[in-house]
DNA sequence: TCATATGATCATGAGTATATGATGAATAAA
DNA sequence: TTTATTCATCATATACTCATGATCATATGA
């Protein structure tokens, strides 16, 4: 469902929600929790600096920490720099449009299902994914 | 939602359906019809034909047709050759298990629309794709 | 200033999805 | 038996995703 990068990416905006109140979390630390390839796991946490999702700071005591509050941030602006999550992805048959005047074959019985998985992450909030229960283990 | 390869598989069996009804269709049809690359969706109609969805014949008259009735041909028997559109996908952050006991943070939340995507492909038919509508750009 | 901790970046590579052109193999009809 | 038609397969190429190790740049505190 959701790309290997996208789904590094949420797992560690949770875990920063979690884990980030008294300070920033550091990419070791991240890297090592969750079992994720430290480099690659820096890049794909700069580009989510970069798209406004998390703030770095460098040298001793830095790392990463939310730039919105978790009850604000929702999934989609967390996916959206990996995995296109929204209309591009919604027919099926891979059109470039597909509505309800331009339909394709699939449109009339997928687009509830389609609009649904649009709608979790467009309306799902990190802070409603951290209500769900808590853990360590649970990432 | 779907790879290239799988959309191409739901693409064609849709077509077959349509046009396969007085003989099999040729690969080099479906590929000019759906503006696809010939050889690539060979192979792709070949691993349908294992699946035993399609079935080919060779020769002068020859190409593909549907081995099961559309009305009885489910969509995740056509995209699972290439697709994985079932368990796997259900755990939003890559759990390898996600159950209602063993859960991650957003299985709560995303279970019921991550069991509707499942369900549609599991339950809707070729046939009933078809009914959607007719027309001669429609794939 | 210097040593250290930390994120940022570079160079590179493996693996996979997608695609292309050439050739092989089977079948039907003349 | 020959020829034409058609699917099957091979060899190769390109782009992208995911990953690794080395190095650079910045900030803190001694």
């Amino acid at each position: 469902m959701l790309s290997q990068t996208a789904e590094y990416a949420l797992r560690t905006v949770l875990l920063i929600a979690e884990r980030g109140v008294a300070g920033p979390v550091g990419v070791d630390q991240i890297a090592q929790e969750l079992g994720v390839p430290r480099n690659y796991l820096s890049k794909t946490l700069h580009q989510l600096a970069r798209a406004g999702v998390l703030s770095s700071t460098r040298g001793p005591g830095g790392g990463f920490r939310l730039a919105v509050p978790a009850a604000r941030l929702r999934l989609v602006r967390v996916i959206e720099p990996f995995d296109d999550v929204g209309a591009g992805r919604r027919c099926l048959l891979g059109r470039p449009v597909c509505s309800d005047r331009t339909a394709c074959r699939a449109h009339g019985r997928w687009k509830a299902t389609g609009e649904a998985v649009a709608a979790f992450f467009q309306d799902t909030t990190v802070a409603e994914l951290l209500r769900e229960g808590a853990g360590a283990a649970r990432a």
